[in-house]
DNA sequence: TTTAATCTATATTAATTTACTCGGTTATAG
DNA sequence: CTATAACCGAGTAAATTAATATAGATTAAA
C-alpha cells in the first residue's frame, strides 16, 4: 500500500516546475539535478504527465517543460493519477468500471471496503491544489533561507 | 498503490470466521477451501492476525481460530494494519513517528500530501466495523441464496 | 497412548513489479 | 551547422510479492 517512486518523484518534479514559474520552459536536466533524480528515469515520468495534459513541452535547444494549466487548476489527484494510474487499493472491476471478470461479484462484500478506501484517497488528493503546495513551499523557503543549492536528496 | 494479497485474503479470512460465528473454532483448512486460498499461505496471514490480537487460536484436533473480540469491536483498519503493517502511502519519518533520516525534512512540502492521504485512508478503514461486513454479507447471502458450496474463487 | 488434526516456523522458489540504464532519433534556437 | 533538449523503445538488475514446501510441536479425541 505504498506509492511508488513514480508518484513521489513525479509530484516533486511538477512542483519544481511550478516553483520556477517563469514563462520559460524548465529543462529536465535541471529538475533532475535539483531533485536528485536520474534524468533518464525522469523522462519516463514526465511523459506520463505530458500525456495527461498536466505539462506541455518545448522541443529543441532552450526547450523544456512548463505547466499546461495554472497552478490553481491542477490538483495533486490529477498529478498522482497521471503518474500511478488509478489510486484504487485493488483492481476490482465492480467499482473501477473496467469490464472484468469478478466471478464473485454478487457475493463479494469486501468490495465496499475497497470502494470506501478508494473514495477517501481520491477526495483527499483532489482537495489539494498545486497552488497550495507552491505557497507552502515558498513559506518554507523564506523561513529556512533555503536555496536550490543546499537542497539535498530526498527520501520521501 | 495497491493492497497486496495479504490484505485482501486476510480480510476475507477474518470475515469468513465471523460468518461462521458459532463458539467453535474454525479450522484453517476450511477457510482455505471456502476462500480458494492455499492453506500454507493462509497460515502466514493468520499468524499476523493472531499476533495483533484479532483472532485467537485453539490448538489440537477440532481446533482452529475464532475472533478474539466481538465483531462490533474490530475495525477493518485494525485488520488491514495487522496484515499490511501501516497504511501510509510513503515511509516518511516525519509523520510516521519512526526515527528516520529525512535529510530534507524542513524543505519537504510533499509530506503534507502524504499525511493527508494517510489520514484519509486510516479514518476510512477505522470507520468500518467487522459487524457491518457481517450484516452486509448475510443480506447478500439471503438475496442470492448463496451457500458456501457455490462460492467460487474470488479475484478481489 | 496412540493418532489425527491442528498450529508454528523457516526456507526456498517463481513470478511480478519497480527502478532504473542505454542507445538512438527528432526538433529547434543560435 | 551544432549544441541542446525533448522523445522513443528496449533491456536489465534489484526488490518485492506470492506462494510452496518441509519439518516439527502441540493438543484433544478415541
Amino acid at each position: 500500500m505504498k506509492l511508488s517512486t513514480t508518484g513521489r518523484y513525479g509530484l516533486r518534479a511538477v512542483l519544481d516546475i511550478a516553483l520556477q514559474d517563469g514563462n520559460e520552459a524548465v529543462a529536465l536536466s535541471q529538475i533532475a539535478e535539483r531533485q536528485g533524480i536520474s534524468l533518464n528515469y525522469l523522462e519516463q515520468l514526465i511523459a506520463r504527465l505530458k500525456k495527461s495534459g498536466i505539462v506541455s513541452s518545448v522541443r529543441g535547444a532552450q526547450g523544456g517543460y512548463k505547466l499546461a494549466l495554472p497552478v490553481e487548476s491542477i490538483s495533486v489527484g490529477d498529478i498522482l493519477r497521471a503518474l500511478e494510474g488509478d489510486l484504487n487499493p485493488v483492481d476490482c472491476p465492480e467499482f473501477t468500471g473496467v469490464s472484468g471478470n469478478c466471478n464473485n461479484a454478487d457475493l463479494c462484500v469486501t468490495k465496499y471496503v475497497w470502494k470506501r478506501i478508494s473514495d477517501s484517497i481520491n477526495s483527499a488528493v483532489d482537495g489539494i491544489m498545486l497552488s497550495e503546495l507552491v505557497e507552502e513551499s515558498r513559506k518554507v523557503q523564506v523561513m529556512t533561507g533555503a536555496s536550490d543549492q543546499n537542497r539535498s536528496k530526498q527520501t520521501c
